[in-house]
DNA sequence: GTCTATACTTCGATAGAC
DNA sequence: GTCTATCGAAGTATAGAC
């Protein structure tokens, strides 16, 4: 199999800046407003650019969730190994930009196969790695795993997250709270308190120099 | 403030295609592929008429979120008021098609104000519905509602249907059969098992007639 | 390896005829 | 109440010059 068309090369920086701006679109105004005018204009080339660089826009999706993807997982496998599993992984699973750009992979994957496929098998990718580490540590800080499977667990912080997230970004206030608190109780309970990260910055107060 | 514009009456029968159209595409290809040439084809008739009815497309979807709403305020109504109220709603919340399209509309809303507002507002009044009768049914089976307010247990239950629905449709499986089993598992604690509602048609045997 | 020029399609929205 | 005609903008994608 010939390469089917040219295609510019991996390391090139144009192809970063136009990977850099359809993320940026898609968390301002959506994956719709992708398009390849659109990102060309913001990237400061020309339209056809796009296409030498992607092929086609789903490819450019694509490209844009492998990048962010592997980002995360290792940032995942950082947190998975911290004294504070749980928490950790809750706290990335609020952050907001990270969930509303997994929401427009989310809503692009439903209408177009090839993205829902990769989508699917990073998110199970992720989800195991979760497993794979919390197993044990939920057993050890004393989590009734038959009532409450670790399986079921992850799906359900996850779940928790994203919900808590889109619908504060919607405006949404009813019951928001208290599920905050109920997660930071459940947190508490078997990690205990959040504790500073080994290695983090400390608060600066202000000294004579 | 006389009208801005012509448009179509509220009782046309037009209209009302347009409506049903327009979720259907948002159902079936994503709100992106909702254009006034595209539905009008589809219903039949010009493009103009799209227009003519409903203004500008945010219009248009501002319709079908509305009428939608209406309809499942009714429904849930209704649920709330059966035997088995938190089963009704994890059926409701679990159906397909209402999961998918509120996700269209979720989607829509981020990045659109006027829709976000209107799907904020419906969102809200949903769930101040479902607190209003749950409240004394929560402590009449016996939940601790201290420990679990009705508050983050309608948000919880929201969150697991609407992921479990969105991560199968995107081929996930890792933790969604776990996680359906634990909510059974709770529903059936608090309000038995599955009870055929009352009026529903049995099980049809066939029989000499 | 990079980019220009260009072909062709579809879009939202309106004015005005019927 | 409905449709025709139409504008200007934006869409995807490719061929071929540099």
């Amino acid at each position: 199999m010939a390469t089917p068309r040219r295609m510019g090369s991996e390391t090139s920086e144009t192809r970063f800046v136009l990977l850099d701006v359809t993320e940026r679109v898609m968390l301002e105004d959506g994956y719709a407003a992708v398009s390849s005018r659109r990102i060309a204009k913001e990237a400061g080339v020309t339209p056809a650019l796009v296409h030498y660089y992607f092929g086609t826009l789903d490819d450019l999706f694509i490209e844009v969730l492998r990048r962010r993807g592997e980002q995360q997982l290792e940032r995942q496998e950082r947190q998975l190994s911290s004294p504070q599993p749980l928490r950790a992984l809750w706290k990335t699973s609020t952050d907001e930009s990270g969930t509303a750009l997994l929401m427009e992979f989310m809503a692009l994957a439903t209408h177009r196969k090839v993205i829902r496929a990769e989508l699917a098998a990073y998110a199970e990718q992720f989800r195991k790695a979760q497993l794979d580490s919390l197993r044990d540590h939920l057993e050890e800080v004393g989590i009734d795993t038959k009532a409450f499977p670790p399986e079921a667990l992850v799906v359900t912080l996850a779940a928790l997250a994203s919900t808590i997230i889109m619908e504060e970004a919607l405006g949404m206030e009813t019951g928001l709270r208290e599920t905050r608190d109920l997660v930071e109780r459940f947190l508490t309970q078997y990690e205990g308190p959040p504790e500073p990260r080994v290695g983090a910055k400390r608060a600066r107060k202000p000294s004579p120099s």
